[in-house]
DNA sequence: GCATCTTATGACACCGATGTCATGACACCG
DNA sequence: CGGTGTCATGACATCGGTGTCATAAGATGC
């Protein structure tokens, strides 16, 4: 009886008892999709990524934004009483139709849309009327999307390279066409025009190409080029290519950091905290990416705040700072200064 | 109409296209909820899993494990038209009964369950009556399961390495309790026996404990150890492992693999091909674990061949061979022995 | 031309939980 | 003792598809 389920009417506690044993020795387990049927509420919240790609070939930790991302999501959900149904394209996009038909006919009550990386998409039309909410991703019609603070998060970051005394701050960047890319770029020249060093346009190289065969190659192109510049530190645009790069230049002779200071980005812990040394980085907060994206949505259902949902928002994440990066003796300390002066 | 739909009955061309039209126009979409509940039939199939851990301080790529078994998952299930729901317990292990409840409420036609490592576990009692397979994990009441097959994969490893000249093989196991560390010195043993090479115990050390703050130290004193049993070439339990074994041998001037081979465990690909040198692995195959669980559980489900799934079934994967194991000039040729029995 | 069969479609009960209404039991008050 | 209110519970329509049965229209055979 439903009432005593929910509550909802005052019930005997004979009745109550009765109505409970009955429950148990029948295992009864109540059907979300008669309630649901009835009351238009299935609980139930659509996950659609494409962030784990088919391909054989991909060498790209893609898929563990998305576990981070799933893991932050779920935790929101939870907290409100809802199920997350995942619906995965496989790497396939053109498949986004077909599951988010999947998902309507489950009614549900809103969808999170998840890039396997920064980028910008188009939602299928069948989408509209359901409340949608992109995760490291946006469109052109400016639908609520969470997204990761690339330019204040490499800006951050080389603040504080140039906290530890770095002048000659090398950039290999992301591959051209990455929405990321100009972000970054802008966070690291504001970092150092708040720190009054001129940007030195030599510094600052495409670290990679999309294509992965000859992405080795790039690479040593690029680093040896940038090398000609004499950077005291170099910025990669992931930490994967920090740790190639750190592979690279050992075997130049290059000790890092005693030679050459390296940082990454994303804070892939796997790497950056067991290279040798530690890598420096700039977490990538998937996790509260995906909290904040289950947030938004949980707003938009329930009509709250609509005017200020239809926003970006940026998520930011900590620089973890590790032995990969110097501290630099800064020549010019206040107290030597007045010495040079006096002299 | 539902005939038009499902195609179970003729209907007329002129009729179909009206009600073709209809639904067009009405963005119809039909619920599942109300299908489900007549047919019995959700076409959703749930999976529970403990692997994404809710620990800050986790430092394991878990999750990464995880993910490639739900796409295994899913394109197993989405050839059959099925849907998953994914309830993850962040964690907390006592979630397991109330998240079991909410798939049974949502009425999962089967259920599979994953855990973040090897190891043995308990389904809670609600779900009996409902086809579970079991993944990465096993239980003592012989639920059907879909095993990494650790013994097998340590052995042709080994035995790979034995092949390349190798003699002296250090073996660097996985903390004490695991389930897949006897496992995998029985692989060790079988490859060294079929080698006819006699086993060291000296060359057998635990390379890592569960405690993240000793930990570095732990293996340290390990290596330390192995590394007096003289070995030519250094299992490790994982990747991970593996990479420090890297460092530390690098900080004691010791070149790999000029001066000593080194191989992982699992191919985590973002490790095992970004190291300096590509570093030697045997590939755990959780995209393929995923689909074998998957069609096992769509076989329980549709009842053919119960006899045979109730039987644990094991997956191998590949041995990857890569530069950080070098092959060494045999000592002890044929023909060189044969000049030795002469001389 | 009438019986019979096929084809196309309307009518309706049904799945399971829920909200509403009606009914019945009982206490309390004047 | 009858009227009124509260409490406990049975009865029933409802949600949206689906399977079944009934009905009607048209085709075919003798």
């Amino acid at each position: 009886m439903s009432r005593v389920l929910n509550g909802d009417a005052p019930v005997n506690a004979r009745t109550r008892e009765a109505v409970e044993a009955a429950m148990a020795t029948l295992h009864y387990v109540p059907s979300s999709a008669a309630r649901s049927m009835r009351s238009n509420k299935t609980g139930l919240i659509g996950m659609i990524t494409g962030a784990i790609s088919a391909s054989p070939n991909q060498d790209e930790p893609v898929g563990l934004p998305e576990i981070f991302l799933v893991q932050g999501v779920q935790r929101a959900l939870a907290d409100a009483g809802l199920t997350l149904l995942i619906a995965d394209t496989g790497g396939h996009s053109e498949k986004v139709g077909e599951l988010a038909h999947t998902l309507l006919r489950h009614r549900v009550e809103g969808l999170i849309y998840v890039a396997d990386y920064h980028r910008e998409v188009q939602l299928p039309a069948a989408l509209r009327g359901t409340p949608v909410v992109l995760t490291n991703c946006f469109d052109s019609v400016g639908t609520p999307a969470v997204l990761p603070d690339d330019e204040g998060g490499q800006d951050a970051l080389v603040q504080r390279i140039v906290a530890a005394g770095h002048r000659r701050i090398g950039f290999l960047t992301l591959p051209d066409r990455q929405a990321a890319r100009p972000l970054r770029l802008l966070g690291y020249q504001h970092a150092l025009a708040a720190a009054g060093v001129a940007y030195d346009p030599d510094l600052v190289l495409t670290g990679a190409i999309v294509d992965p065969v000859h992405e080795y190659d790039f690479l040593w192109d690029a680093l040896d080029r940038l090398l000609r510049a004499s950077p005291t530190a170099i910025c990669c645009a992931n930490d994967k290519m920090a740790l190639r790069v750190c592979a690279l230049l050992r075997q130049r002779g290059l000790r890092v950091p005693e030679d050459i200071s390296v940082a990454g980005y994303d804070d892939y812990r796997i790497i950056t905290e067991h290279m040798d040394p530690p890598l420096t980085s700039i977490e990538l907060p998937y996790a509260a990416m995906g909290m904040r994206a289950a947030e938004k949505l949980l707003r938009l259902i329930n009509g709250a705040g609509k005017a200020n949902e239809d926003a970006r928002e940026l998520v930011s994440g900590p620089v973890v700072w590790r032995n990969s990066v110097k501290t630099i003796q800064q020549v010019v300390t206040p107290f030597k200064t007045r010495r040079n002066d006096i002299s």
